[in-house]
DNA sequence: AAAATCAATAACCAGGCAGTTATGAATTAT
DNA sequence: ATAATTCATAACTGCCTGGTTATTGATTTT
């Protein structure tokens, strides 16, 4: 399995991505807090949360009967990669476009 | 629905991303090209290109009885706009710290 | 004209996943 | 000690989605 792909799927459901966004937004949140702004309940937050630090994304923090939740910015990485990577297929493909052109242009 | 939403979504399936990516190494395929290396059946590779193009990733050309898929990197751009602005949080949050032991500091 | 090819659609199926409620384990407050 | 709080886990459920085969429409080929 690709490392990117475990990280598209973590972002590709709405209410996962938005907890991510939050804790990006706002820092470290407890999963209470968390909840508050979800929509839904306490427990599919946590299963979320669970996702989101198989991914990478996020770091827990346990402090008496609380967990401290974070983003780990730094986990967005090969996801940048892969776009830069699909980009620069496209503009390779485009210079030697560009290439052939001006060769037959001659 | 965010626009990178559909964005997330589609390329959240290996299969599909796997498609996607093809389009941005090769450029401009076939549907029975992609389905050759898809790994699935010609139907599924159909209804993958229906999800690409619905999220705007591939645009579609018909010629005679075949018709023809390329992609389009611009639609990845809501997806860096999004990561960017994800950084920036974090950045924010990080800058307003450095300045807060800035102060106490002193 | 008939046969073959190409891709889209229909109809269906199985597995996965996001949600729920209920409960448990650990900590804190009374 | 007891009660209350916080979070995780278990168990279950319904739906969404990715896959299949069968079929149709459209175009080429023979």
């Amino acid at each position: 399995m690709a490392p990117h792909d475990m990280l598209f799927r973590s972002l590709a459901d709405p209410t996962r991505r938005a907890i991510f966004e939050r804790l990006c937004r706002d820092g470290e949140q407890t999963v209470g807090a968390l909840t508050l702004e979800a929509g839904v309940s306490q427990p599919a937050v946590s299963k979320h949360l669970g996702v989101l630090k198989e991914a990478g994304l996020v770091r827990d923090r346990h402090e008496g009967r609380q967990t401290h939740y974070s983003a780990q910015i730094g986990a967005l990485a090969p996801l940048v990669d892969w776009t830069s990577q699909m980009a620069g297929f496209w503009q390779n493909r485009f210079d030697r476009l560009e290439d052939l052109l001006r060769r037959m242009d001659q």
